[in-house]
DNA sequence: TTTTGTGAAATGATTCACAGCC
DNA sequence: GGCTGTGAATCATTTCACAAAA
């Protein structure tokens, strides 16, 4: 017996969008960048679809969740698509964005240009370590984690990446959340426990050299047990 | 119509395991190595699988794949799942990893202490800049591009990790390929084109950054929309 | 009694294939 | 004639729930 929800519809609803869905979303939309760039008006979903590497049914039914923004006959308007994907993303406006650990990998984030090419500003980095606190990396000043309060209020910062080790990932994490971050970007090798609404993504170097491993372990099978092909 | 291969079965072979386990793996070796660095010498699929963030029957399917190592009543043997699970990743040897670009995030990836602990160890840097080529970076010194056959030949690379700019990439792929790589990580945000036989895996800091941004952008929406919970 | 291992059911994602529109 | 949008079919993954083993 469940809490009744207004509703347990099998039916999608029209704003949502599958997860799946929504991780290519990016991934069409910098294709989309590079058609436009590359001076095309329209496109056909085959072409996109090869652009961004995927099948052309595939990106029909992605893009499909978001609307009916084609012509039959025609394709779709690359920059009147860049736009509703844009606004699917929530790139209608810049998101401010603090990041914790100016280490190694901090640091080369914090001044990789990207970042504000694709709706996004660095408005704060923090550490604890008193030899970084104060360190200009790009167009800012570190600043001592103690901080963090401030500028997420000030900034209205949502969205927090976590560059720190592993040992201080989750410390750091519970701070964001208090702060008021909603949307944490994790480097750091370990599970970060959250609460409910906010959301968490992990990107881990040494897991995906793993996944490679465990396909070239695979290969190196293959090729021995005789298969030609 | 296909060519024929030795069996169009639906059946699952006993050595193929399905994608979403195979990225699963290194993340319950890693809470594998937590709790044995813990002192725990048994644990039961309920607890392993709360150290790794997922549900324990998920865990128990996923490792139902590589075999059946628990014992009923009791739990898994940390020490022993951990040979099992490092054996299927294909860990059993340490693999020599080449990374071209030693940009801001290349140098960060060189120096990042996880490779070695994990089983992998990097065997060349390379680059195209001559101001960069001969930098010490580490264990290692920065070389020319032209280098890379010799390396990958010399070390028996079959992985390689591009921290290129996006303009850059797929020409340092190619050459990545035709040096011997067979597995290939992506740093650049490009969409990378292989040959049949190369794995290539991406890691793309504005998608992920966007794919938050989506979820940022519904919950606004939802909140405004007056939705309580 | 406890906990694994796994068929079977449920859910989710992809692909097919074609009606409908330009 | 060409290409989108989408139900229906297929395939993959997750979850359920329980028999079997220790």
């Amino acid at each position: 017996m469940r809490a009744a929800l207004s509703e347990r519809s099998g039916r999608r609803r029209r704003s949502d969008v599958p997860e799946a869905t929504v991780a290519r979303l990016p991934v069409y939309l910098r294709a989309l960048h590079v058609l436009a760039d590359g001076g095309s008006s329209t496109v056909s979903s085959e072409a996109l679809a090869a652009a961004a590497g995927v099948g052309s049914a595939k990106l029909r039914k992605d893009l499909s969740y978001l609307g009916s923004y084609g012509t039959r006959g025609v394709g779709y308007d690359v920059a009147e698509l860049v736009l509703h994907v844009s606004a699917a993303l929530g790139l209608g406006r810049r998101w401010p964005v603090v990041l914790v650990g100016v280490g190694n990998l901090g640091h080369a984030l914090a001044g990789y240009g990207g970042f504000d090419e694709r709706g996004f500003c660095v408005v704060g980095l923090f550490d604890v370590d008193p030899a970084r606190v104060g360190e200009r990396v790009g167009e800012q000043v570190v600043r001592h984690l103690d901080e963090l309060d401030d500028v997420v209020h000030s900034a209205r910062a949502s969205i927090g990446v976590i560059t720190t080790p592993a040992s201080a990932a989750q410390d750091v994490c519970d701070r964001l959340v208090a702060a008021g971050i909603t949307s944490v970007l994790n480097f750091a090798p370990a599970l970060l426990q959250v609460p409910a609404g906010v959301d968490v993504r992990k990107v881990d170097l040494s897991n995906e050299l793993q996944i490679l491993s465990f396909h070239e372990h695979r290969k190196a099978a293959r090729a021995l047990t005789g298969v030609p092909a």
